[in-house]
DNA sequence: CGTCCCCGTTCCGCTCAGTGAAACGCTGTT
DNA sequence: AACAGCGTTTCACTGAGCGGAACGGGGACG
């Protein structure tokens, strides 16, 4: 019968909410969201606007919360910001992070969307460890070991992590050296720098033969909150299934499931415009 | 006023908030402490359990967290973890601070210097927080929980803070009462307030398992313009580290660290008259 | 294999907690 | 003095949310 028909009258409502909560809990949440992504410090009229909520409402969650001190109100100019215990949520949250975890499911629908072999790789030190791949599902296809280092400079998972880094230590990595690994390593100083440009401005790196003979791949980088790379994600396969074409079509594919996972990672993409 | 007399008939009634805000609130605030402070990863009915609320309730809130992202289900376990939206929102609250952002580097400097845990705290109502902490890079060390309220009367991080407030505050808080958190605590009032004048003696506090067993710590106040103490900082470790001479030794690094921290909050060391 | 237990989830009629418009007191601006 | 904004409080009404109970499923046990 009813149906939950009550956004019928409700032009104040909050947003619909996909499942079946409470719209309670939902604006608790949305103001916590606001505190999360608004300004420092704010106060009920300009969260009340922002939400479609009345005063009254916003008023009684921030007290709520700040009961719980999840925000703190400055006595004298009647704002309000984050507090104690949201520091505490977040310290938590970050612990139990796990990169690994956080990836896994989008690895898997990854391989399903490509039918090869992806993989996620880490940044140890000044090179990267493969954490995690689901295989394809092709009798001929690529593994990796997991956990041994690679360094930075060949193969697309590793130089799509050395493309993000700060100047200084990539610079320090390439003056470390340069060893070929295959004969299609990338060993200039001067041709490696272009590669990371390019790298840059597509937001992928793709390699054929660089770190393993036969092997190609496709990989984009992965960010934390701090929005440093901390890892990258691949497609990797035999290089004669890796056209141009192929390429091309998992290109996008590998970089929306690495920014996924950055963003189960607490990483926020800016640069969009917020509210009107 | 009325007072709000709802309480009455409530057994099953969430903690009694001591202002004015709305029970659903509540009810969401408590379910993220819970997550702050619990286990990793929870269920329905651990919650319901640990708060005294019904499976029913507990299930709707976390499905609005759920919608928001704040926490996240495992679809196999059907347990609950914090999600990225809680991660954003720590994060936020912990770039908020300006006293995290002027600590950071000195604290940083500090550990390298005394290769031991250094810590930030943060003077909050009558409490004080861990606001952030470097690790020291031993294999043993000491680590805290960011953002959890702790008592102003044990332990250096906090003693330090204590010496510094003003003489009615002291009393309102010692006044509190000083419950025990080791066998080591000081819960004698007369023998606090003497520790208190030998902190303003030295300028520094230190402290053997009062707070933490086995767990050592030695601590600086940072003062605001107002020459108001609004935090801490501390070395900290395995107490068998801190003897008598290390003790010596750290006192100086950290007192001088604290001081820059309070400087780089717009503090002058000249005319220190407290109280004014 | 059935039994038990506990899990997370869903259902539904009753009811009081929460709603929002409006009033209020305040501070700073015109 | 009048205004315009703020955060807070009030109040009578009502539908959102409550919770006991039922449901379906998955281990553990015998």
């Amino acid at each position: 019968m009813s149906v939950r028909a009550r956004s019928a009258r409700v032009d104040t409502a909050s947003v619909p909410n996909g499942g079946t909560g409470t719209e309670a809990a939902d604006r608790v949440a949305d103001v916590l969201v606001l505190f999360a992504h608004g300004s420092t410090s704010v106060g009920v009229s300009e969260i009340a606007r922002e939400l479609g909520l009345s005063k009254a409402v916003v008023h009684r969650i921030l007290q709520s919360l700040v009961s719980r001190s999840f925000v703190t109100v400055d006595p004298d100019t009647r704002e309000y910001r984050l507090g104690p215990a949201a520091l505490a949520l977040g310290a938590r949250a970050l612990r139990d992070v796990d990169l690994r975890r956080a990836a896994r499911p989008v690895l898997r629908r990854l391989r399903d969307d490509t039918d090869e072999t992806t993989t996620l790789s880490e940044l140890v030190d000044d090179g990267r460890v493969y954490l995690d791949q689901i295989e394809s599902r092709q009798e001929v296809k690529m593994t990796v070991e997991l956990g041994r280092p690679h360094p930075l400079h060949a193969g697309a998972s590793s130089r799509v992590i050395l493309a993000y880094l700060p100047t200084e230590r990539v610079k320090r990595i390439i003056d470390g050296g340069l060893p070929a690994l295959t004969s299609d390593t990338i060993t200039s100083t001067h041709a490696l720098r272009r590669e990371l440009d390019e790298v840059r401005r597509r937001g992928y790196a793709t390699s054929h033969s660089e770190r393993q003979l036969g092997a190609a791949s496709v990989a984009a980088p992965v960010f934390n909150v701090e929005s440093e790379v901390v890892g990258s994600l691949s497609v990797c396969g035999p290089a004669s299934r890796f056209d141009d074409a192929t390429t091309a079509r998992f290109a996008p594919l590998v970089k929306t499931a690495a920014e996924e996972v950055s963003r189960a990672l607490g990483w926020d993409d800016v640069g969009d415009a917020p509210g009107a």
